[in-house]
DNA sequence: TTACTAAATCTACGGTGTAGAATATAATCT
DNA sequence: AGATTATATTCTACACCGTAGATTTAGTAA
């Protein structure tokens, strides 16, 4: 390692960039836990503290790749009639899903800064929120209807980021744990499982996302009565 | 402090169930950050390793807390109509909620013990599946609808726990952090808060609930076509 | 009394985030 | 060109962390 200084002409100098794009693969690849500032400067090739000056602590450096990746997060242009709420919520919800989907090993710590999270989706939310103006709610109405479908799709990214359910090793487990009990407790569920022994159930985004929308529906609409 | 060996005869002996409680104090005081098993041991007036006696490391520590604080979270019995699966799955996901809201530091956490949330709420989720199976749904139908109730439920707890929209604090910096935009961002957001400017949102809790019930209720009625 | 056991403390190691000083290079000024 | 200044980097050090392993003490059993 060079012993000190401003770095030569010729090196490509360290930037905020390089030191996320480097944390966010250490992260991907191995974890939150992985992700000392020791370590991401190893990574680099640089001494820990060379990080300091271009991110003001790790905080920060975790502020920013959580910017890095939600603000990523591209909605598609709805293509048919921008009254239909229903197709551009759906666009949304798919949209967080893929991101967070992307990078499993972060999204259990966004829920450590929220604010950071809300910050990063502030704009893609923004077509949330026009979806529902569209389609006629009103502005109290739009806020719960937002806090829905975000809280599903937290909730949603939150266990699918931890395996729940979507793996078949996930179901035995589930299978497993319900058997170490003493027979006759938790009926229900060992019915439940049993009957499922041996289909995929994956972890049905799409369905949640229905009852979502079909509640939205419902709950809006009986507002006339 | 003491200098070593066996805890007298009179003295209380350190227990497991001593060191979780002290140990949930502490994050419900002052956050997750603040526990450490130093921090802990001090409060205990013990030395560090002693915790290790019956706590395998902090990991454990973690699971137990979750332990104690959800498996405590009691679903009233339901008393009207045992095939009225609506209000039985209200009264879950109030108790859950309840339980929640009560220890908010710890929620944000849960996410990083998946399996822990999961054995400790087993017992109480098997109301939900037997609410459910009551209703008539099928094995997969019934899956399918835990799923998304507990999504919802898991999401507003931790956008609850943040602080999200539910003080008029939290209010007022969503404004200012749209009128630090530039002007002509994300104007359906601005629209919808500041038409609500002054009101009392709260983050709805039931509205969100009854939107779920709603779409399952849909949902699930229009299997039958 | 003596041996044994169990619960606590003591010591130590490698890791963490980061404050503050020292250093070497590039850019700027004369 | 030479001196000066600015700055990106490394170096050193500190307080804290989780915890492995050895040691001490007090209660229990022979």
């Amino acid at each position: 390692m060079r012993r000190a200084g401003r770095p030569r002409s010729g090196e490509e100098p360290l930037t905020r960039e390089r030191i996320l794009e480097a944390a966010l693969s250490l992260v991907d690849a191995e974890g939150m836990e992985a992700l000392s500032m020791r370590r991401l400067a190893k990574e680099l090739g640089v001494d820990p503290m060379a990080i300091y000056h271009h991110v003001p602590n790790k905080r920060a450096l975790l502020w920013g790749l959580i910017g890095e990746v939600f603000s990523g997060m591209r909605v598609p242009e709805e293509r048919g009639d921008p009254a239909d709420w229903r197709e551009r919520v759906r666009a949304w919800a798919r949209a967080f899903r893929d991101v967070a989907r992307t990078h499993p090993k972060l999204v259990p710590h966004l829920a450590s800064y929220p604010e950071a999270a809300a910050e990063a989706t502030l704009e893609s939310t923004e077509e949330l929120y026009a979806a529902f103006e569209a389609a006629g709610m009103q502005p109290r109405e739009i806020v719960g209807a937002v806090g829905v479908v975000v809280d599903y799709v937290n909730g949603f990214a939150l266990a699918e980021a931890s395996g729940a359910l979507g793996e078949p090793d996930e179901q035995k487990e589930m299978i497993e744990m319900l058997d170490a009990r003493p027979p006759g407790e938790l009926p229900a569920m060992r019915r439940t499982f049993e009957a499922l022994a041996e289909e995929d159930l994956g972890t049905d985004f799409e369905f949640g996302l229905e009852v979502v929308l079909a509640g939205l529906e419902a709950v809006t609409e009986r507002r006339g009565e």
